[in-house]
DNA sequence: ATAATTCTTGATCAAATGGTCAAGAGCGGA
DNA sequence: TCCGCTCTTGACCATTTGATCAAGAATTAT
C-alpha cells in the first residue's frame, strides 16, 4: 500500500543527525539557563547551524525543550525499574543508590534540566509524575513493604526512602557547584558514593 | 558634624514600605520563574506599583534579585550554626534536620530561589558559598568529627552526612510538586518529617 | 538527466522586555 | 505657608528574541 502524500512519517538520515545535534546543543543550554534563560540563537550557536534551519526541524524553541525531556524520561526510570523484589533488599538498594549517583557523574546535565522543570512547577511533564513516574513508584514502594514485612528491612516509610535517595543522589548533580565550593575541591564520586551508600543504607539494616 | 547633602543614607519611612513590598513581590516572582524568566513587569505588577517607580527603588533587575538573596542568607546559616557541640549529637542532629523540614515547610519560595541560582551555577553568591557557607560548614563538621571521635556517632563522613541533610529536607520545598505528583496529595510536614528523622538519623546510631 | 523533494539561510518582523526621562504630585521641615 | 526633596508615572526607547518567509542549494527518486 503506498504511502500517499502525507507529511514525513519516516525522518531521513539528515534529519536524524540534524535533530541530534541540535538536541545535544538543547541539552548544553537548557541544563545551563533554564527554559526561559535559553535562547534559540544559542542553541542554534552551538550545533553550529542557522536559526532558521534549526526551527525547520524544530518549530518551535518549546518543541526542542520537550523533546528534550521526553527523550530522557525513560532513562530515568530505569534503574529503580530495576528494583528486583526477589534479590536481597539492602545489595538491591545499594545497586540503585549506586547507579543513580553514577547517573548523577555521567550526566549532570539531565539531572538539571529535570531540576528546573520541577522546580518551576513541571508544567511540561506533569503527565509523566502523575503516570508513569507514580505507578512505578507505587509498585517499588510495594517491594520495599514486603521486604519490612518479611523482616528483611528496617521499618521505614518506603515512599520517602525513595524521595530520600532521589534526592541526596541528584544532589551530587545539581548541586555541585555548593558540594565544591564547600569542599573546596572537585568532590571525588568514589568517596561521595562510598558516603552516601553509608549513610542512607546504615539505619535500613534489621 | 551636619551630614552634608549626600545620597540618602538613612532610609525613610516610605523607602522602607516600599522594599519591603518589592523583595516580596520579588521573592514569589524570581522563585517561580527564576532570574532571567521573571519580568520588572511582573514584579511590579504583583507590589501594585508602576515599573518606573519600582525601578526608582531598584535601578536595576539584578539589584532586586542580588537584594533578595542577601536578605535570607543569613537565614540560612542559622539552623546549622545552632548546633551545639555539647550537646547529644542525636538531639543536636534531630533538632537541625527538624528546623530545616520546618523551613522547607514555612518558606519554600526562599528555599527554591537558592535552588535555582546553585542550579544555574550560583553567579550571585559564589562568594557566600566559598566563605562564610564553607567556614561554618567546616567548624560543624569538625564538631560531627569530634562526636564520633569520642564515639557518640557512628563513623560518618561529616561533609556528605551534611549534604544528606540539605538535600533530603530541601527535596520537600524544591521538588514538592513531583513529591505530591507521586503521593497523589498534599504531603503532611508532619509525616515527612517523622520519616526523615528515621531515615537519616537510625543509622547513625553507634 | 531531471523533476520533486528536502534542506539551508539572509533578511525581516512583531512582541516582549529592561531601562530612561521629564514632568507632576506628595510630603516634611523651617 | 512655602520650599526643597522624595515619590510617582505615562510615554518612550533600544535591544533581544522567537518566529516567518521567500528564494536558492543540495539531495533523492525515477
Amino acid at each position: 500500500m503506498p504511502q500517499s502524500k502525507l507529511k514525513p512519517i519516516v525522518n531521513t538520515r539528515i534529519q536524524a543527525r540534524n535533530k541530534e545535534l541540535i538536541l545535544d546543543a538543547a541539552l548544553d543550554i537548557f541544563s545551563a539557563f533554564g527554559f526561559r534563560g535559553a535562547t534559540v540563537d544559542q542553541i542554534a550557536a552551538k550545533s553550529e547551524m542557522s536559526k532558521p534551519n534549526l526551527l525547520y526541524y524544530f518549530r518551535r524553541k518549546e518543541d526542542i525543550y520537550v523533546a528534550l525531556l521526553e527523550h530522557t524520561l525513560s532513562d530515568w526510570l530505569k534503574p529503580l525499574a530495576e528494583l528486583n523484589p526477589s534479590g536481597d533488599p539492602l545489595i538491591e538498594l545499594s545497586r540503585y543508590i549506586s547507579a543513580k549517583m553514577e547517573m548523577s557523574e555521567a550526566n549532570p546535565k539531565a539531572s538539571r534540566l529535570f531540576a528546573n522543570e520541577i522546580l518551576h512547577g513541571a508544567p511540561m511533564i506533569e503527565k509523566f509524575l502523575k503516570g508513569p513516574l507514580k505507578q512505578l513508584v507505587n509498585e517499588k514502594a510495594q517491594v520495599i513493604k514486603s521486604w519490612i514485612a518479611a523482616g528483611k528491612l528496617a521499618p521505614i516509610d518506603p515512599y520517602h526512602l525513595i524521595f530520600a535517595i532521589w534526592a541526596v543522589t541528584q544532589h551530587y548533580a545539581d548541586f555541585s557547584v555548593q558540594v565544591d565550593a564547600v569542599l573546596g575541591r572537585r568532590e571525588d564520586i568514589r568517596t561521595a558514593q562510598k558516603a552516601v551508600l553509608e549513610i542512607l543504607l546504615r539505619g535500613l539494616k534489621v
